[in-house]
DNA sequence: TCACTGATACGA
DNA sequence: CGTATCAGTGAC
């Protein structure tokens, strides 16, 4: 197997899913707390992980920029009101994009995966992006969910077995933070500083 | 910079 | 049915 990719060198040989108390803290400590895990998607096709490397957290009720704002409660929405550690998987435009649900029952919140720094399964990232440069392949919430195989089937599937599940990874040296993207108009939420990522890391989006 | 893509939800 | 949304791409 080809290693022709100098950020293979995390030092992680072995690796395993979370346990499922991994995911009872609050939105924005988890949303921080996710930076460095590994995300990990398997399929027919092979295995595919990366390190998360930017997140953003939506906080239901009280985020106008949540799809769970003031308790909406749909057939998308749903799996947003069960307990954290779900997968909630949603399609933007042509785009599938993927959140870990977090919060206790009936309080939808959820973390937003914005960018992961490739680990496992390389080629068939790239193959699976179109041949895409090497740092765009995983450098968007919805670059990522293609180059990982992460679909809409995934919807409702739990984030500590597979074949989706989250593993520790590295730890940040330093983490930085900012307004989240693409919600203008959200009021006062669009201010919010609920957008991590790690700092300096070349994956996370523009 | 801009337009096209075209799932899903919501309001008219 | 028209419009907006937690984007990405490729043509200018």
């Amino acid at each position: 197997m080809k290693q022709n990719d100098k950020k293979l060198s995390r030092g992680l040989i072995h690796y395993k899913p979370v346990e499922a108390v991994f995911f009872n803290q609050s939105t924005l400590e988890l949303a921080k707390i996710l930076l460095g895990c590994l995300l990990v998607k398997e399929t027919d096709e092979g295995t595919a992980s990366g390190f998360i490397v930017e997140t953003e957290a939506y906080r239901g009720p009280l985020d106008r920029a949540a799809h769970s704002f003031n308790n909406r409660r749909t057939k998308r929405t749903e799996v947003m009101f069960a307990e954290a550690g779900r997968v909630y998987t949603y399609v933007m435009h042509t785009h599938c994009l993927v959140n870990v649900v977090s919060g206790e029952i009936d309080l939808p919140e959820a973390v937003l995966i914005r960018a992961v720094e490739p680990y496992e399964g390389i080629d068939l990232m790239l193959k699976r992006r179109g041949g895409t440069a090497m740092k765009n392949v995983t450098s968007g919430p919805g670059k990522l969910t293609k180059a990982l195989g992460i679909t809409m089937e995934d919807y409702g599937r739990r984030f500590d077995e597979p074949p989706i599940y989250i593993a520790p990874g590295f730890t940040p040296e330093d983490i930085s933070t900012g307004p989240r993207i693409g919600i203008p108009n959200s009021g006062e939420a669009k201010d919010y500083p609920w957008r991590f990522w790690v700092s300096g890391n070349m994956y996370v989006s523009k």
